[in-house]
DNA sequence: CCAATTACTTATCATTTGTTAAAGGATTTC
DNA sequence: GAAATCCTTTAACAAATGATAAGTAATTGG
């Protein structure tokens, strides 16, 4: 329980949002509490929620030839989804489970789209959460095509410090495409 | 120039979009026809205008340590845009270079940014398509977070059988993250 | 507090990919 | 159509990463 980041204040600093719009917005949101290690949301489900994180650690992940992959973390402040299966409202190969015990607000997306449709402002909130996503996800790629392991954990160190302090190594060597014994032995070459 | 796709046709049969949307829209965007080997867009600038292509090959590169990287490819049908640049309105370090004569709608999107506020429609419309693209990043990370190269090819040759067919093999190799060597030897074990 | 489990490291060997260099094909340009 | 340039392949060796196994450290649950 690092820091705690408030969902409310989150939104209002960093977006225009009107009082009406709030109001709306609240009706789709609820709070839940989760414990370390319990699963969000289970792979196969189709994704009907977004999460913003306001305590705890989170994390996406799915299973690739038998071998537990993890493709995103989130922390205090940031939001998580499945958004392959959210946007293209099919059942998501991915799971989402607690790493430290969290507090989420979770938005439920039916009635988000709905609200899509009578507040262009909330419409519009959200495209720019997902479109600063997208600009998340674009950074990875480049940091798979063209930089080693060493790089990529160099990177995260550098950007990332609370992921590397927080998540246990297996977690952070899948995120970045490699084997724990190959994280552990990058480690031990840059100490 | 194997097919030919029409940029309204594309969004009237995916997308709802009346009338006055799409005369609104028509206003934001003009036809340019490019030559093979010209830059559109050149790296350093930032980002202003989103190209939907109707005939020919474009890819999206930049220079990691003075090596060429292609971070994408657009087809006939696909739009292209550095996604980066646009959303944080910064100078992007990428550019986008023509490989195969070329016929585009350029959308101007300061302008497509004030048709944002007068037609919630056109917002969705763009929110809907950036959605999509959004997913496709998605899985490439997957792609490179635990294939190997020859793995990657393979999903290629059988996802984008044109891009294999009509891109310099060089190009293919680095958006795979390998070299042209390593790409090419990869090919002479899988005939 | 102990036993069991989970997390991390180290070592060895195999495989993949990178690097460099050279050569043969294909394409472009004049 | 010849020269020049660009594209692709091949080969030999180096470096990075994977796989497996074993051991140590840390954490968890009773």
């Amino acid at each position: 329980m690092e820091k705690q980041v408030d969902f409310w204040s989150y939104l209002k600093s960093n977006f225009l949002i009107s009082e009406s719009s709030q109001v709306a917005l609240k009706d789709a949101c609820s709070i839940q509490k989760l414990q370390k290690n319990e699963v969000l949301q289970p792979i196969g489900h189709t994704c009907k929620t977004i999460y913003f994180l306001e305590e705890g650690v989170a994390r996406i992940f799915y299973y690739k030839d038998g071998i537990d992959v993890t493709e995103y973390f989130a922390l205090e402040g940031d939001f998580i989804a499945r958004a392959e299966s959210l946007f293209a409202r099919t059942p998501s190969k991915k799971g989402i489970q607690i790493l430290e015990d969290a507090k989420v607000i979770a938005v439920d997306v039916n009635m988000l789209y709905q609200l899509y449709d009578t507040h262009h402002e909330i419409e519009r909130l959200f495209r720019l959460i997902f479109e600063s996503a997208y600009v998340d996800t674009i950074q990875r790629i480049e940091s798979f095509q063209f930089n080693s392991a060493e790089e990529r954990y160099l990177d995260l160190i550098k950007n990332h410090k609370n992921i590397v302090r927080r998540i246990p190594l297996k977690h952070i060597a899948s995120y970045l495409g490699i084997t724990q014994v190959s994280l552990s032995r990058i480690r031990s070459k840059i100490k």
